[in-house]
DNA sequence: CCGCACTCTTGACCAAGATCAAGCTTGGCG
DNA sequence: CGCCAAGCTTGATCTTGGTCAAGAGTGCGG
């Protein structure tokens, strides 16, 4: 497993005031960020990107297991995924819960509350996770500002509408198998954007996780994968 | 069946060059629209209204069972349905196809193409209707200028991306039972916003249409309505 | 190193909903 | 007015995946 070089050194000069050797500290820095062909800045010139430089405050750390924002929190930011791996979760009110989607390096968290002011559902990390804040209200003048990054935030909020028909196919009219293979699927798919083997990944959620994005009960999904394993599909081994 | 009146007058006098005898022409004018509060320009100042009056510009009748787009048609405008009822419907490969949702006045259609300027779902017109065009570079343009269009708009993507969680709740975790009451709970509420009666409803979808939106077969969906009847929870009568 | 908690696997059985099939209602049209 | 097609209802049966239960593997903390 191996990460692909941290802190490329843009290839135009970069005109800031801060020092370069700073580059590397709590700030972030989109400019100099190797997640910035998946992420927000995708397609800004140098000089947007600046700007998101100016936007984009702190980082902040998620322990595995710990929520970034929680169903009913108010909202201020979005999160960008730096490093780890996160789940997004919907309830109802009498206690069930499903996951909405599982979020990965470069991913954007919390769009969901910009409608209401309020986050409507829950984010939590499934493993040790680093994420960038962008606060909204900068977001907002930004964009306003900026042509490319306000054309590349819609895409991005269209792109999750687009994603989420695609659950809504998958959980209305897929079986058990099509549903884990689909999923399987998006992840390497996801996993090989990010420079890694498309022939192994490690399962970051549990069966019972999986299930629950997939509309599954964890023993579904474990026979499934049995199954796949039995037909030489696929190798199985815990969460390899 | 009564509509609210139509052509109400604004609080403020209108500035503008169009007489106004042809405010009732195909002209659309937000400003005048009696859907401005559930569309659009909820929340927008009169000035603001103004504007998006510039931007809207004509409607579009759609007849029943025509589609105002295609899955991979090129994306231009946004859509606000002005009369009528839509269902949007995503497809997969091997042809099977899921009803992501279904749209009635004041809604708007069309957000999936922003991400990658080609729908990725049909919009398919239920009854005779009419739309309101919103030409999209127009409408980034103009967000760009007024700050409160641009928080509407994206709240709209945002209450988008909640409501698709919402469904996808409900397909991971409901039985049919409650999947069909949510539904019809779901639309009368969005039908009393709009000045109807909760009592009564007419469902201008086929029982095949509800049966794929909520992941079940239309015999499901007709036994379960058989259901209801039976506990004398409804009235069922065809589609009333 | 052991033990406990958590997760995963597997089996037996069950039930919700799918499938197949037949007949009914409704509305548009010749 | 009567026919036909589309849509709806209902019954019988089957299948998929859910439920319940037991036990195995894994990993962390004492």
């Amino acid at each position: 497993m191996t990460m692909p070089a941290l802190c490329e050194v843009p290839s135009t000069l970069k005109v800031s005031s801060i020092p370069l050797v700073k580059i590397e500290s709590l700030k972030a820095a989109c400019s100099n960020c190797n997640l910035r062909e998946l992420c927000l800045p995708v397609g800004l010139s140098n000089s947007d990107l600046e700007q998101l430089d100016k936007l984009v405050g702190t980082r902040r750390q998620v322990l595995r297991g710990n929520a970034l924002f929680r169903s009913g929190d108010s909202f201020h930011a979005l999160y960008a995924v730096r490093t780890g791996f996160f789940k997004t979760r919907v309830s109802s009110e009498d206690g069930r819960d499903q996951v909405t989607g599982f979020q990965m390096a470069g991913e954007l968290l919390g769009l969901d509350g910009i409608s209401t002011d309020r986050h409507s559902c829950d984010a939590v990390a499934l493993e040790d996770s680093q994420v960038c804040i962008i606060p909204y209200d900068q977001l907002e003048s930004l964009t306003r500002e900026f042509r490319e990054l306000q054309l590349q935030f819609h895409k991005i909020m269209s792109r999750e509408i687009v994603r989420d028909h695609g659950v809504m196919l998958l959980l209305g009219s897929m079986r058990a198998e099509e549903r884990l293979a689909a999923f399987l699927l998006n992840l390497t798919q996801r996993l090989q954007a990010r420079g890694f083997s498309a022939a192994a990944l490690v399962l970051r959620m549990t069966r019972e996780e999986i299930g629950s994005y997939l509309g599954l009960k964890l023993e579904t999904v474990s026979r499934t994968f049995s199954k796949f394993q039995d037909e030489g599909i696929l190798e199985v081994k815990q969460r390899h």
